[in-house]
DNA sequence: TAACTGTATTATTTATGTTAGTACAATAAG
DNA sequence: CTTATTGTACTAACATAAATAATACAGTTA
C-alpha cells in the first residue's frame, strides 16, 4: 500500500496518519471504501497492530475515516464546509509558507502562478474518478 | 521575547526553533542581529541552556543564524537564491494545503484570492523597514 | 461454529527530550 | 593580565513517549 522510514524521527504512527490522509484527499481511497483491517496492515509493514491501531484512532478523530467494531475501518465521506477550523489552519499555514517564500526571494506574481500551476495539476487528477 | 507551551507534545526546542525563525522570516529579527545568549534567554524562559543550545545549533544548521564563539548567535542574512532545496520542499508543502483545501470543497478561484490576499498582507508588513 | 473485524489492557523495551552540573576556548572590556 | 561574557562540549540522571509483545473480549459475517 505504502511505505515507511523507520529511520525517521517522526513516529511511524504519525507517518502512517500523514500517508493515509494523503491517500484520501487524493482520493486514491474513495469514500466509504474499507481499509486494510489493522492485523493486515500490521503484517505488510511488519510492524505492530497496535501502531496500526493507534494511527487509525488518529484518523478517526480528525474525522477522515469510521471505524465499525466487527466490520471494519472505512473512508469518511467529506462533506464541505464542516470543518471550518481545519480550514482557518490550513489558511494559517498558507500564510507561513508564502511568508517564507517571500523570505527566500520569491516575486510575489511567481508564486501566484505556482498556486495556479498546482491548481491545474490537481484538476487533472480528478480524472481519477 | 516570546511564550512557549510546556504542555504541548511538540519538544521545547522544536517551538523555539519555528518562533525564532518566524521571526526572522517576518523581519522582526533583522539581518545581522544579535540573539538573546544561551543562558539568558533559558534564564528568562525558565528552561535549561542545552535547551536553547539544541535549538540555536539546529537553527544554524538549517541556515537561519550563524554563531561564533565569545561573541554570540546573530541572524544570518538570506541569500536569495541559495536555498532550492528548501524552496521545493515549501512547493511540496504548498501542494499538500491545496489538495487538503480543494477536498474541503473550496473553490479554485477562492484559493487563489486567499493567496492574494495573504500576499497583500505582507506587503503591507514590509513598512516595519 | 469458525473466522474475521475493531478495541482494550498490561508489561517491557527503547528512544528522545530535558534537566543538572561542570568544563573549556574564544572574545571583549576593565 | 584579569574578569566576565560568549558559544560549545560532555556526562549523568530522570521523565516521557513510542513501539513491541502477548492476551483478551465483543461485534460481524459466512
Amino acid at each position: 500500500m505504502f511505505e515507511l522510514n523507520l529511520r525517521s524521527r517522526a513516529p511511524v504512527y504519525e507517518q502512517l496518519v500523514e500517508k493515509i490522509k494523503e491517500l484520501i484527499i487524493n482520493n486514491v481511497l474513495k469514500p466509504d471504501q474499507q481499509l486494510p483491517a489493522v492485523r493486515v496492515l500490521a503484517s505488510e509493514l511488519t510492524i505492530n497492530p497496535n501502531t496500526i491501531q493507534k494511527a487509525y484512532r488518529e484518523l478517526e478523530h480528525r474525522g477522515y475515516i469510521y471505524s465499525v467494531p466487527g466490520k471494519g475501518s472505512f473512508v469518511k465521506p467529506a462533506v464541505p464546509g464542516t470543518n471550518n477550523a481545519r480550514l482557518q489552519a490550513l489558511e494559517k499555514e498558507l500564510g507561513k509558507i508564502i511568508s517564507e517564500m517571500l523570505y527566500l526571494g520569491v516575486p510575489p506574481q511567481e508564486i501566484i502562478n505556482m498556486v495556479k500551476k498546482q491548481l491545474a495539476n490537481k484538476e487533472g487528477g480528478k480524472l481519477d474518478d
